[in-house]
DNA sequence: TTTTTAATTTTGTGATCACAAAATGAATTC
DNA sequence: GAATTCATTTTGTGATCACAAAATTAAAAA
């Protein structure tokens, strides 16, 4: 929970809270949401709750039951599934999109972000490691300056997170597998390819803890079982 | 300008009729949006439209300013270019992962569907054939029951929407060339990648209008001072 | 004990109000 | 005449209230 800030709404202080708290699997699947009960919880009126949680439901961050209830959203295997093509299909798009804009000074950026990460590993800080990753990955894509998928690959990301958070938690040994260096790699040798199969990879190696049915099936059991 | 049904809350028929007069270009691009003047034109109250307007700007439909003014995003060729192969990357995916769900009841839903579309091509009435032609995509992306990226891509449409509405409404001609025939016919061969290819074939030629550079800059010219 | 019904509470929706920041227009100065 | 300053209006934000629908609990019947 971080402290308010006065130069932004308060609405939009609320959306940035809960919207961590999704991502971070601090709102379990399933769990439902009230207005009155975050008001209370964040020491705000109702009213900032409500644009926020609407904003967080257009973003498929949230759903809104028929009930007019609000919970974060239930994994499925076959939801997880087309999470992950759908992120491999536009993700290695929008790199190969920026790709022609990535000068060095960027590349050099993403060098820096990289050993952040190491540290990060060293360190075993999974919160930090996945928010530095999607940092990565965030400015890779937006060097194209005229790019418009990154809203669409947020959401792709708020919808995975809290089943990724719940799933890696479970794992005694989380070592991942950085292809990033591979990517950083195909841009030095100007191989747009290259930069989309090293994105795929690194898409596909994030999820390795879900590579069987069975293994997945049991992940998904355990994040609902956690809900109740 | 429909009429209100007292089943559906007031928020989401506002929100629904926003939403199709972005989509239909009735709202010019840079146009500025204020609550109370939409409320008084709705005959609402100022509550509902502000609902309304933070969904459609959750979904790019419409942009926030820094001073807090919401309006129309207004094109850039650039931009453009970025939506459309946006679109081209994302519903041949969406087509190739609903492919292995559409069954016989579906194709013959579709063929219907692509025969309304060919009588108001007869009529010339472009807002109808528009419509259709997105439920024709809509019909074939949700075969797939698991499905999850219809969200993203109606989020593209709505950023298509108002210029794509400006531009074709200054063409004498707008032979809509039909690629739905190629579509059906990949379905019914069971060839995923010839499907791809034709919904890709559809979506380039949709956008033939600005096929050369020189015409594309046209258009937005004529859009850009239509606002003034 | 289990199911059904009724009373009570909680909840989302929508309206209204207060206020500070931004936009607008008029007066003033250069 | 053009730019600047000031007064006025308009606007978004956030709080509070009213109400009907939904959920919950309690009581009653099977």
């Amino acid at each position: 929970l971080t402290e308010r800030d006065d130069s932004v709404t308060i609405t939009q202080w609320v959306y940035e809270t809960l919207r961590g708290a999704v991502m971070n699997g601090q709102i379990l699947p399933g769990r439902a949401l009230t207005i009155r009960e975050l008001a209370a919880l964040l020491d705000v009126s109702p009213m900032p709750i409500r644009e926020a949680l609407r904003q967080l439901s257009a973003e498929s961050a949230l759903e809104i039951q028929g009930n007019r209830r609000v919970m974060v959203p239930t994994m499925t295997a076959m939801k997880f599934t087309e999470l992950c093509e759908a992120r491999i299909a536009i993700e290695s798009h929008a790199a190969a999109r920026a790709w022609p804009y990535i000068d060095s000074t960027r590349l050099a950026e993403l060098h820096s972000l990289d050993r952040l990460i190491d540290q990060a590993q060293e360190c075993g800080n999974l919160e930090q490691i996945s928010i530095l990753n999607q940092n990565f990955h965030r400015l890779l894509y937006t060097a194209n300056p005229h790019q418009v998928t990154l809203p669409l690959i947020e959401s792709l990301w708020l919808q995975l997170g809290p089943f990724m958070r719940l799933a890696t938690s479970k794992l005694e040994e989380h070592y991942v597998i950085d292809r990033h260096n591979e990517a950083m790699l195909a841009i030095e040798k100007q191989d747009a390819f290259a930069l989309q199969l090293a994105i795929t990879a690194d898409i596909r190696e994030g999820i390795a803890f879900a590579s069987t049915p069975e293994l997945l099936h049991r992940f998904i059991e355990q994040s609902r079982t956690a809900a109740h």
